[in-house]
DNA sequence: CACCCTCGAGTTCA
DNA sequence: CTCGAGGGTG
């Protein structure tokens, strides 16, 4: 049975599944008995596991296909649980949870307050006090009996084993939720993978893994936390809203989370939802959903329970940073250094805010490794929230029809044969370096990027326009030596550049004035633009520096060229075989010929750099977000102009990080080692006054 | 020679 | 952003 049905139809299955299944269980472990035969119960297990592996976030974390084998191999004594623990409802888009909330209003005459609060992916636990101490916790199991895990849950720090203040029944159960800080989550599997031991899948795995160790020492060194978000019946408990529920957990010392919002009505409540949506990253645990709560308790109690869940409160949950799609085909490209790139075309999907349709596959190893077929379900997520990564097949979902990928013999473009271009290269490539199409459309395109000559009006398109051979036709550039010597008829040769009646089109006449202001650009800009393989940016502005010119670079000796700070054998390699090429030499001839610039004026000719003095000479500063008055670029040559140097990455090395608004790792790594961050206005002070005036 | 710091290259979508 | 690899340093 390999048919996945809709996700409505999934989620509505799934609850079926799911609700048999627990009765199944609950008739076994608390009476018994088999209400259905062990095969059934099999195959009931296995379309559900399908269903969440299709759709994953139909997978609460009471799932019974997280509990698989129950408490039968458990090394964990069972406990009922003194109630039983119920779990909550899903929603999973606003328009259901209007519904939800119409329904409230329906049943109890009127819109109440909602109280709204994060549902922390973790595991969810039992804390029973008798007279205020202590004696047991319990996972939630099947909801009726789960696991003691009390020698473990004790060494959690911030859990009281004896309640303060005093007014507490003389038996209690508290739920609340057991989790791995993400931070901690993620160094602990940097450890792990240093010691090439296997890492946890997610923090709520690493969660699961650290509290159920048989030695509770093991525990006790995991830094997993806890927060609590209910307490057990009690008739005459002495608050009236669940948000003073909260107050009176955190007078008797429980954890509890400040990241709650009472509102008076389901507009709100959305708001809530997506403003907690945005920050979703910045909180300390992992959130899968909002939980939203009638707050009244009164009300609570008249709108009761289903079997399984509590009417007054439903779970909120968000679209999963991991899906699911289809791999319609792998397919191969070509880039500007002839490297053949196997990239994934799936079905279009949402993932974590834009439509993805392809994910690169980095080569055939990769391939391999991930272990994906063609016509494979497999699952995606945007790796650092933009890159679309592949991450594996779902294996339950194969028919058989899948085939595998063989990667081309020859260049997708021209035909060449491909080929590694050394000994121990994994990566295949186009030899056709001068003639394939694909590798002078990346050329160019490279040449106009910002990083190279940065020509607005030679991007994408506009390199595809020039190079690209249609219908046997020649190009305005077959290679890139030409570009600076196009001239306005060479463009109207083709559509791209040609208005509906035969003119020339905007583009065009940008181009060939972008052309014209690229011509004196910096040096540096014009190394950048040879695409000299390891000749990136920062060699570049090193090889400008000390040589100011490219005649200097092509005359000077391998010693010379080694000296030179950031440059060793291989640059040095690269550059004299990149010289010894005669149609790069046609392209510094040409470019030459056609007015570019290829020295530095004023430069002294070949000789140590004399270093820019500055306010922030000596200092490496890494700029990172969005800093006002600053562009990525200007942030760069503003630190160079102070006599700084800027880093693109952040280490023991680096005095400053200034971040604005949208950084991401950098940051975050500043604040792991202590450097010190500043914002876009010390960042202008650190320039203009050194290190004492932030 | 083993490390750590960087850089280069490839990458997707709005 | 991430990965792999070049360059420099102890």
């Amino acid at each position: 049975m390999n048919d996945i049905p809709t996700f409505d139809q999934a989620l509505a299955e799934s609850a079926s599944l799911t609700e048999r299944i627990l009765e199944a269980q609950a008739a076994y472990y608390e009476r018994n008995e088999s209400i259905i035969a062990d095969a059934e119960y099999d195959t009931l297990m296995r379309r559900l596991e399908e269903l969440e592996s299709a759709y994953p976030q139909l997978q609460g974390q009471d799932s019974p296909t997280l509990n698989v084998g129950g408490m039968a191999n458990s090394t964990f004594a069972p406990v009922t649980h003194a109630e039983r623990m119920m779990s909550l409802d899903n929603v999973f888009s606003a328009e259901q949870f209007i519904a939800w909330t119409d329904r409230i209003l329906k049943d109890s005459g009127r819109m109440p307050e909602f109280l709204c609060e994060l549902k922390i992916d973790g595991l969810a636990i039992n804390l029973r006090y008798e007279n205020g101490r202590l004696v047991s916790a319990a996972t939630r199991g099947d909801g009726v009996v789960g696991e003691d895990v009390t020698a473990n849950v004790k060494t959690i720090s911030g859990i009281p084993h004896t309640l303060a203040g005093d007014g507490h029944p003389p038996v209690v159960e508290v739920r609340g939720e057991i989790f791995f800080p993400v931070a901690a989550f993620r160094k602990l599997n940097t450890e792990l993978a240093d010691d090439g031991e296997k890492v946890f899948a997610n923090p709520r795995n690493a969660a699961s893994g650290s509290l159920r160790q048989k030695d509770a020492t093991k525990t006790a060194k995991r830094p997993l936390r806890m927060l609590v978000h209910g307490i057990g019946a009690w008739a005459d408990i002495p608050v009236t809203s669940q948000s003073q529920v909260y107050e009176l957990l955190a007078s008797w010392g429980l954890p509890t989370s400040d990241r709650y919002r009472a509102v008076d009505s389901a507009h709100a409540a959305l708001s809530f939802i997506d403003e907690m949506g945005e920050k979703r990253e910045s909180v300390e645990h992992e959130i899968d959903g909002i939980v939203i709560k009638v707050n009244e308790i009164a009300l609570q109690r008249e709108l009761g329970v289903t079997s399984r869940a509590p009417r007054w409160a439903i779970a909120y949950k968000y679209p999963p940073e991991q899906v699911n799609t289809k791999l319609v085909d792998i397919r191969v490209s070509v880039g500007r250094t002839g490297r053949a790139t196997p990239y994934a075309v799936v079905e279009p999907v949402k993932v974590a805010g834009s439509t993805v349709e392809y994910a690169t596959l980095h080569n055939q190893d990769v391939v391999k490794a991930k272990g994906v077929l063609i016509g494979d379900t497999i699952v995606i997520r945007k790796a650092g929230d933009v890159i679309p990564e592949v991450l594996g097949p779902v294996l339950g979902l194969r028919d058989g029809s899948e085939r595998p990928f063989v990667m081309p013999t020859g260049c997708p473009e021209c035909g060449a044969a491909l080929r590694p271009m050394s000994e121990d290269d994994v990566d295949l490539r186009c030899p056709n370096a001068r003639g394939c199409p694909a590798q002078v459309r990346g050329r160019v395109e490279h040449i106009g990027s910002r990083g190279g000559l940065d020509i607005e009006g030679l991007g994408e398109v506009a390199a595809a326009a020039l190079t690209n051979h249609i219908d046997g036709q020649v190009p305005p550039l077959e290679t890139e030596a030409n570009l600076f010597a196009l001239t306005l008829d060479d463009l109207l040769a083709v559509d791209f550049f040609r208005n509906k009646d035969g003119g020339p089109s905007k583009a065009a006449l940008e181009l060939l004035a972008n052309l014209e202001v690229a011509k004196t650009k910096p040096l540096w800009r014009i190394l950048v633009s040879f695409n000299i393989r390891h000749v990136g940016p920062v060699a570049a502005r090193a090889l400008a520096d000390y040589f100011g010119s490219v005649d200097a670079i092509r005359r000077a000796s391998v010693d010379e060229l080694a000296a030179v700070d950031g440059v060793g054998v291989i640059i040095v390699e690269s550059l004299r075989d990149w010289f010894s090429v005669d149609w790069h030499e046609e392209i510094v001839r040409e470019w030459a010929a056609a007015g570019v610039q290829l020295a530095t004026p004023g430069h002294e000719g070949p000789g140590a750099v004399t270093e820019i003095e500055g306010p922030c000479s000596g200092l490496t500063i890494v700029a990172t977000g969005t800093l006002e008055g600053y562009t990525r670029d200007g942030a760069q040559e503003a630190i160079i102009a102070a006599g700084g140097k800027p880093a693109s990455s952040v280490s023991k090395k680096t005095d400053f990080v200034a971040a604005g608004p949208g950084a991401g790792s950098k940051l975050t790594k500043a604040e792991e080692l202590g450097i010190p961050v500043i914002d876009a206005a010390g960042f202008t002070r650190l320039l203009e006054g050194g290190p004492s005036a932030v």
